[in-house]
DNA sequence: CATGAATGAGGCTTCATTCAT
DNA sequence: TATGAATGAAGCCTCATTCAT
């Protein structure tokens, strides 16, 4: 598979070496914050000095925009393959719920460098055509997804395909960002799997509610 | 030099400039986030030394907490006001829906804090007992106002308290907090007052739907 | 003299701990040139911190400028002292020569910080009012002097005080800096205070040539 | 893959590539300094890999060696294309100032490696032959002038060769290596032409009598 | 109570040089 | 001959904290 090399030589792959600071950076980054990810830390993570870092990435503030998306980017990804489009509204909605719930909880990676970057007043994102457009085609799939659950009677008028992933979001990402300060006063373990499963179960509940239509009321 | 000041005086001088420091590091730890909070910004912010910072609060975590406790506990007192108990149960909800929601967009300094207690795990959280227990009143008037709903057959059964919490606290959160790179994704501008009044009342609807009892559907 | 202190106390004077930073700042700067000098040297030689620097001086340019316009003020005190106001107009311009060139030869800091200054375009000096100015009563007293020599028939006529200057700077400013190249290419030790000595006296014929009346013709 | 080239081909691609960089270097070091001068630059302006500049010239310093020595060759045939032993005297002092002065204005890289040098005690110039015998060919034919003006009655005695070569040199070193902080105290723009011109004039005049003989004087 | 002088550690970045390819 | 990946050392600057006054 691997092209055959001896064990032990030095690393001269460009795109391995690029990759594994890459990596390096999107955990340090989301450990540590923007201003506490120390270029020590990415560089001690990936195994290389301090100056390879610049020789790839420039500087600080470029590494993380690269870590950034790559963290949203896959995100995206895995929300596309759940081929929304090919379901039935309602299974749609509950699929692609459960799926924010899960990666949320699975990559918290995304989560702490979308809070960095909100600290920072969103001054990255802008500057990343691949960021900027990240959601267009979900928001597409979402305004079918709409329109078809409206024309089945399924669910009520007046949902924007924004707004339902802001409620989805919003709701799955708060769960997971704020889990430690909900988990103390609240006085659960939200690192718990059975508190995590019985707290997506509530939240596809409300979902699905929030955005059903009322029997017995005209649209 | 100076005539010594009537013990009382001096009393509420202290008293004013440990208000000064706390609100100055209220606003530096909300802007600069906790690793980028220089106590030189804070001294300069509260017009004082660095030293008596120090001398008022021992040190920088300790500073935070304090910080983080002010925040909250202004949230909780806001809360507190609504007088829930008193409203019959959708409006009791709505209230409370649209007051966190005002809250957070008026006072971004507490979602930062929550943001930065997040990040360190919620290390400090845990040593505060004020906050601790901050929550509970609150959800003990969402317990009463769940059971009347429910008894007046308009909410739905299964939603405990903690979990209608999370999610009316969890869609406001998120909106405000993730403010920059929403509008950036979503090519709007959640700055401007109109988007964020339509938001709010998406949210309330969401909610309102979200925890409402389904007519003709067995409980 | 000095107010009576125990010696090894931590230093604590401000302006004593300021001037010996500067003064550190004269020879680093002038030894190293700018980029070569560290700030780590600048402590060292002034027995402070490196943190301490920035406290009093900001940044390594404002710790230039001011090293710079101590050097410059030094010099112009010099030429001040000089009084050449009350010499007759040969006499004034001797003086002037034979103490420029010994400034330069004794005061090798002030060539190395002018010559920085200009290989950075003089980016610092149109910063400093102090130095914009510092020329000004020089040249008010070569204009005096040049007129009272030209009304003697001493002086030709046509030479301005800036150029005047120039060339007596120029001449004197031009074999200290370049001492070492000139040293090499001429086979003379030019720190040699015998080779001194013999070049002063040949710059102050020069310039008594370079500027005296051609006798027998017409002014 | 690619065609082997016939030798002598080769070795001019070898000459023109090490001559490029060469180039690269005066201009870098010129510009930035000795000790600003990065290597990496050198390599972006010469259009090659840096590992190639250490192919070719082992090390930073030899590398400003041989800039050194190609400033300076450049200059001493400048001057060596003057023919002064072809002039009269004072023509050929006035021509050899010419020359030098716009020399100097035309290519300041030689003024900031000179400077460089200096700054770096002639550390380097020692150790090359041709930067050390290169003026004396010019110190011969200054002597031969001085020769034939004093034996015309023209110049004065006690004029040394270097003694002249120092002063021109001087006069026209200093006005355009100062420019930039005598611009600044003297408010000129020492860039203008005409002001350029005008210095030019001056220090030709001042020259002239400097080195002239004293009418009905003994000598 | 209050100031700010002083330090030491740590973090970002640059760069000369080496070396695998 | 030529590239550029990789390192290690060094340099600028910031900052929490301490402490003399």
């Amino acid at each position: 598979m691997t092209r055959p090399k001896p064990a032990k030589e030095k690393q001269r792959d460009r795109e391995r070496t690029r990759a594994r600071i890459l990596m390096a950076a999107r955990d340090v980054f989301a450990r540590d914050g923007f201003d506490g990810a120390a270029m020590e830390s990415v560089a001690r993570e990936a195994g290389v000095s301090k100056g390879l870092i610049y020789h790839y990435f420039d500087n600080r503030e470029l590494l993380f925009i690269e870590a950034l998306e790559a963290e949203v980017t896959e995100l995206r990804h895995r929300q596309a393959d759940l081929e929304l489009r090919t379901l039935d509204p309602v299974a749609a909605v509950e699929r692609l719920t459960v799926a924010t719930f899960d990666y949320f909880i699975e990559n918290p990676r995304l989560i702490s460098l979308l809070n960095a970057e909100n600290r920072l007043e969103g001054q990255f994102i802008r500057r990343s055509k691949v960021l900027l457009t990240a959601y267009d085609t979900l928001i597409d799939a979402l305004e079918d997804i709409l329109k078809r659950g409206r024309a089945e009677r399924k669910f009520r008028d007046g949902i924007t395909p924004v707004a339902l992933y802001l409620s989805i979001a919003g709701l799955c990402f708060h769960f997971s960002s704020n889990r430690y300060t909900l988990g103390a006063v609240f006085r659960r373990s939200f690192a718990d799997p059975e508190e995590t499963r019985r707290r997506r179960a509530e939240i596809v509940e409300f979902v699905l509610h929030g955005i059903a239509a009322v029997p017995g009321q005209m649209s």
